[in-house]
DNA sequence: CTCTTACGGTAGCAACATGCAACCAAACAG
DNA sequence: CTGTTTGGTTGCATGTTGCTACCGTAAGAG
């Protein structure tokens, strides 16, 4: 048996929240689900990818707690749970670190806008309990036995 | 042709961030580069994961720009360049996410501390480019022909 | 100088996951 | 009743992952 290595048993959290979302279709379609697509067609369109896939993919997110199916009329749709939409920050970081690095200058690229004044948001940053700004220097791992 | 779909033409940034770092083992390889591995064997240790697997990520990150290697003695080691340590909020972003949803209450794991006090980091927040904290319903994607 | 060990990989499979296409049933649309 | 859209499932070919064995180099042990 050569299945593929889980994350689930593992004391750190990284690995436990890659173990769920850590494949290339799960924050994609989180990503879908936070501009509105709700429907199964809805994600298929919006991601080209095939359906057996999508299927999965969304059997393991409502699995995992992250979509629930609520009924709609005679179907019914997938809509993030608080879990879900707890991967807001994730989704966001994924996106202003692609913005930064993964574009050719001044290629264009979809944009995450605040709706109140179409504006960027603000880069994410990481601050200490007290408020200071860290970088990744600034902290270290305490490992658990 | 079967092959990974791939998302590095995609004009949304978290489908390009997910086409470099969105398989199971890239994060965990970051994340141990932030933690301080810097050696082929820290990596195959920390992570268990088979020399070939892992050789193939490193290989993967080195070409994307994340790490670098630098001559070290006889042998060679990767660091994280600029672009690898952007990626900081991206892993505490997912280690808060894990730590608040993929652990039973009470179950030990490891921990993300400021050096300074030894406090926990502050939650990540997003907010707007005028400061005021939203969440995902403030926001809204523009999309770009 | 020779033997052994550790390090940093590569090579060869077997099993699993992904992707395409075909198919299918339940709702609508007319 | 018939055609079309929606929301899937199933089969099969290929790709990817993971385990194990192997290999070349360098550092110590004697």
């Amino acid at each position: 048996m050569v299945k593929r290595t889980r994350f689930d048993g593992e004391s750190c959290p990284v690995a436990r929240s890659v173990d769920v979302v850590g494949d290339w279709w799960s924050l994609l379609i989180v990503r879908d689900a936070f501009d509105g697509s709700r429907r199964f067609g809805d994600f298929q369109r919006s991601l080209g990818v095939a359906k057996n896939i999508l299927s999965a993919r969304l059997r393991s997110l409502v699995d995992n707690g992250i979509l629930e199916t609520v009924p709609a009329g005679a179907r019914h749709e997938y809509v993030l749970t608080a879990k879900g939409e707890a991967l807001f920050p994730v989704v966001v970081a994924l996106r202003q670190w692609g913005e930064a690095f993964a574009f050719d200058p001044g290629e264009p690229h979809s944009q995450l806008l605040d709706r109140r004044d179409q504006q960027p948001l603000r880069p994410l940053e990481v601050h200490a309990a007290d408020g200071r700004m860290v970088t990744a220097a600034d902290t270290e791992v305490r490992k658990v036995d």
